[in-house]
RNA sequence: GGCCCCAUCGUCUAGCGGUCUAGGACAUCGGCCUCUCACGCCGAGAACAGGGGUUCGAGUCCCCUUGGGGUCACCA
């Protein structure tokens, strides 16, 4: 069944000028969503008289899924991907996947200078990881410069785009003099009725001849009706002095191109959409529907930057998509994570890959930013961390375990101790770190540990611990358990941690640790003697009796 | 600063006029389990920013204030 799809207003049909009285309140996407109905001035809200027929339509027309439900990614590869990029991309994933529709991937490399072939791979990289494929692409804004040229001309042709020849220089004076004077600075048009050929030879940038009748808002499917402020859009650059194209400019000639439906984004581009939606009307495209995304705030409240990282590791966040990988976390995690932040279905926390892409509705997005949660964050890394078997987290661990100096193969016997401690730890990185107690004996022994559990008796005990282990070796764990219990029961009082905490430390050099039996089968019977006996030599012998 | 957006526990959120003495999750604090540490289980504290309206009735609708955020390029 397909959910209901957010329409242009049915009872508004371009000429009409008066919203009928009946109109509904409620839309049918969300609630508090209106269209017309909210107008500031009911009765003539939302047509624009139109000089020209094409450029104005009643409404803000949203066509719904008349046409096939086609999004896209668009990220430009200046450095690595943001996770507000990452939360971008599983929103448009999701969403396509619940709508049966296509996922697109686009490459915005039109700049200059500041893309790298470095940064795309590691974008590609960081979607590969996540697990977030798609279906077309990458395209690559870089290969279509002849698409925009050609589109250019056609809007200049029309009279629709126009040359300016304005300089750079020129353009900063006039905005640091509105900047001055306290006005906001708009083009004043100078170039905008210049007779043919006058300024032939002279460099010059293609702006956008922008309407004087402007719709007075559009209706974003997460945000609901946003205002039209005609006040700020001037005759924007469509293309550089150079003549390579803007963004603003590519984005509607690619989205167009490429069939796109929905246009979702991230909060930022809002203020882009008027000057696209008059774009899209000027060359008689087919609209999108336009969904805004709230962004994602770090732990101070602001939007995500990239120049704070170092900031956000120490709180143990990171903007770097990749970098999630790199602190042991899993895509399953990260995809949950960030599906769940700003997007929510009931009270459920926890969903699989397959949950979210028949749940994911964007009417149940939230409408404001969200900050990230680094706790809940490992929280549900480390119920991803349980849900995965042994051998698998084991073919996991190898890397990380290099990162601190233990070159291993995955085997049983890794799998043995990610078993060992993936309850115990929230990332792969902290596997890695508690495991190190197979990978190097104790080089010292934590002195809180033998302060509260190494009694006078503890040598005693350890010693015949030893005879135990020497005895029987180490892989029949409840059996060495049920020894360890008749040993306690003798010697200790029945109390089994009286034994058990002093070989711990003798172990592991500290207090804590999976269960000693299954450290004791891991370690084997070789190295669980060789500890023994070095704690035996080096830790506090038999008090002085009396 | 102009314009725009947002506003429920510390954080993520449920809530779509009465079912709210406001629910869930993370985190925090207790307890249980227990060879330690974890896991798990049980429990506790913790929020409708403020003020006006509308309504028989408002966390839910409207307005204002306050607070937060976004955006103002020949960047994307």
């Amino acid at each position: 069944m397909r959910p209901a799809s957010w329409r242009s207003c049915p009872s508004c049909p371009p000429g009409s000028a008066t919203p009928p009285s009946s109109w509904p309140r409620r839309w049918p996407q969300r609630s508090g969503r209106t269209c017309c109905a909210g107008a500031r001035s009911p009765g003539s809200a939302c047509t624009v008289d139109a000089p020209r027929p094409l450029l104005v339509r009643a409404c803000t027309e949203v066509p719904a899924m008349d046409r096939p439900v086609r999004v896209r990614f668009a990220p430009s590869p200046t450095g690595f991907l943001h996770v507000g990029g990452v939360r971008t991309a599983i929103f448009n994933v999701l969403f396509a996947r619940r709508q049966g529709g296509k996922f697109i991937l686009r490459i915005e490399d039109t700049d200059h200078e500041r893309n790298t072939e470095e940064a795309l791979q590691q974008i590609l990289e960081s979607l590969r990881w996540l697990g977030l494929a798609w279906d077309e692409g990458p395209l690559r804004q870089s290969d279509r410069k002849e698409l925009y040229r050609s589109r250019l001309e056609s809007l200049l042709a029309s009279g629709q785009a126009y040359r300016c020849y304005c300089s750079a220089a020129e353009l900063e004076a006039k905005r640091q003099k509105a900047i001055a004077e306290k006005r906001t600075y708009k083009y004043d048009r100078t170039c905008r009725d210049l007779p043919a050929g006058a300024q032939d030879g002279r460099p010059y940038v293609v702006r956008f001849r922008m309407p004087d009748q402007l719709p007075d808002h559009f209706d974003d499917l997460i945000k609901g009706r946003i205002p039209i402020e005609p006040e700020n859009l001037d005759d924007w650059i469509l293309a550089r002095s150079d003549g390579s194209p803007t963004y603003n400019f590519c984005v509607v000639v690619d989205d167009a191109d490429m069939g796109i439906s929905h246009v979702i984004r991230g909060d930022d581009h809002v203020i882009n959409t008027p000057r696209q939606i008059m774009l899209y009307r000027a060359f008689g495209f087919p609209e999108p529907s336009f969904a805004h995304m709230p962004l994602v705030h770090g732990p101070d409240g602001s939007k995500l930057s990239k120049r704070r990282e170092a900031e956000y590791r120490a709180l143990g966040i990171s903007v770097s998509a990749l970098e999630y990988r790199a602190m042991g976390y899993l895509p399953q995690a990260v995809v949950n994570y960030f599906a769940r932040l700003g997007w929510s279905h009931g009270d459920q926390e926890i969903f699989s890959r397959a949950e979210l892409e028949g749940m994911f509705e964007l009417k149940d997005v939230g409408k404001s930013a969200s900050v990230m949660n680094p706790e809940k964050f490992k929280w549900l890394n480390a119920h991803y961390l349980k849900e995965t078997p042994d051998a698998e987290l084991a073919g996991m661990l190898p890397p990380y375990l290099a990162a601190l100096g233990f070159p291993a193969e995955p085997g049983p016997r890794l799998a043995r101790i990610a078993g060992a401690f993936k309850e115990r730890a929230k990332t792969l990185a902290e596997i890695a770190e508690q495991a190190r107690v197979f990978f190097e004996a104790p080089s010292a022994y934590e002195p809180k540990a033998v302060q509260k559990n190494w009694k006078a008796d503890s040598p005693g005990l350890l010693g015949r611990v030893r005879a135990l282990v020497a005895a029987r070796g180490v892989e029949d764990e409840p059996g060495l358990e049920q020894a360890f219990r008749e040993l306690a029961e003798a010697h200790a009082g029945g109390k089994l941690g009286a034994v058990a905490q002093p070989v711990r430390i003798a172990l592991t050099g500290s207090s804590a640790s999976p269960s000693l039996f299954l450290v004791m089968a891991i370690l084997g019977q070789d190295e669980v003697l060789r500890r023994l006996d070095r704690a035996l030599a080096s830790l506090p012998g038999p008090a002085p009796q009396g």
